[in-house]
DNA sequence: ATCTTCTTGTTGACAGTGTCAATATAAGTC
DNA sequence: GACTTATATTGACACTGTCAACAAGAAGAT
């Protein structure tokens, strides 16, 4: 009868998974730079070179969140299209949805967001198929908002990237607790604000 | 006659200037996580302790950095406004300057903007008096083009933080090099489009 | 001028890190 | 059964930030 084996051999569990939540966690307490593979594997019990199967390096871990990050990311995006989409809304009625959908985004995963636009942590390429992906679901409500007369005159691209830039300044501002001066509560008349009527619609 | 003596006390030159420059060169190539004190030692021949006596810790190196980007981020502010307003614009023709001067002022110094805004790596504390001042110059701007009518009837921080979360959200895009969607040539038009008259001016 | 103190650098040590190589065991395959 | 593959282990390496103890020169006081 082998007392306490110094030696299980199989995590009990996914460490691939375990790993990422447990990354995931740190990050949200305490920024991308907290985490240590070593302080995970011992936080995990495995031995500190257990992480090398699953992720042949930091970068790779860093580079798995951020992939699963835009994936819910275009998820909710989606999500809060049709959801306005369904209730009735119109095309712009969709976009603030999407707008508002962003920012909660960001707070509901804030370590997922931490990460999704560090390019020095991780090779870029190797999201940017889902990051793509997400952007374009913006740029097909803009284009339908478009349709209906808003900015009806304007390049697509431009008012895409208005509209991207706008909902992802303040959802980065508030992900660093910058003063941004206005209350949370206020966001969706930010968001409003900037995808408002024009004087052409 | 000493032979190239093993002792040479005093460093040739302003060490924590020459610290905080190299690690600006450091953070533009290879971002903030690439920073290593003892490299930076290394690369200036002091030995690895030197930096202690300037910065404590390597927080308080990236605290001075972020704190010397908000101050030269002010002035930019101030001197595109200043400019855009002796050039005969009006209160909205300062804003949409100063929304530029942002962009070029993300550019010219990536460094700094890449700290400015990590509240992960230093105490936000050291920064916030800088940080807020840069805020209420773009508030102020604000502010005088709703006198002239731009938005008129809004409250004037939230016309504020969309006016820094546009300006800002396209700048952090552009900083991790996120396919915008349109060329960087056309900023302006994107700031117009965000700034732009509105039905009510 | 001498003594003292302060500033700014030095060396040496410590625990902690990511990564690699070599190894061992369990599980899956023929 | 034997053989291969996947997954974990230990041990080592160079590197990191920080601390303590110390030294040399500058600055000030007497």
């Amino acid at each position: 009868m082998a007392a306490k084996s110094a030696n299980p051999i199989h995590y009990a569990g996914d460490l691939r998974a375990d790993l990422v939540a447990e990354a995931v966690r740190v990050i949200a307490a305490d920024g991308t730079d907290a985490v240590s593979l070593r302080a995970l594997t011992r936080q995990l019990g495995v031995s500190h070179a257990a992480p090398k199967n699953h992720f042949p390096t930091k970068e790779a871990l860093f580079a798995e969140i951020a992939r699963e990050g835009f994936i819910r990311f275009e998820n909710a995006l989606r999500a809060a299209g049709d959801k306005a989409s369904s209730a009735g809304g119109d095309a712009l009625a969709v976009l603030e949805a999407q707008g508002m959908a962003y920012l909660t985004f960001a707070e509901e995963y804030p370590s997922h967001f931490a990460l999704m636009f560090r390019t020095d942590l991780f090779d870029p390429d190797h999201v940017s198929a889902e990051g793509q992906a997400a952007f374009q679901v913006l740029e097909e409500s803009v284009a339908a908002a478009q349709a209906i007369g808003w900015h009806h005159n304007v390049d697509t691209n431009q008012v895409a990237t208005m509209v991207w830039s706008t909902v992802h300044g303040l959802a980065h501002l508030e992900a660093q607790d910058m003063p941004v001066g206005t209350d949370r509560s206020e966001r969706a008349e930010v968001i409003r604000l900037a995808f408002g009527p024009t004087a052409d619609r």
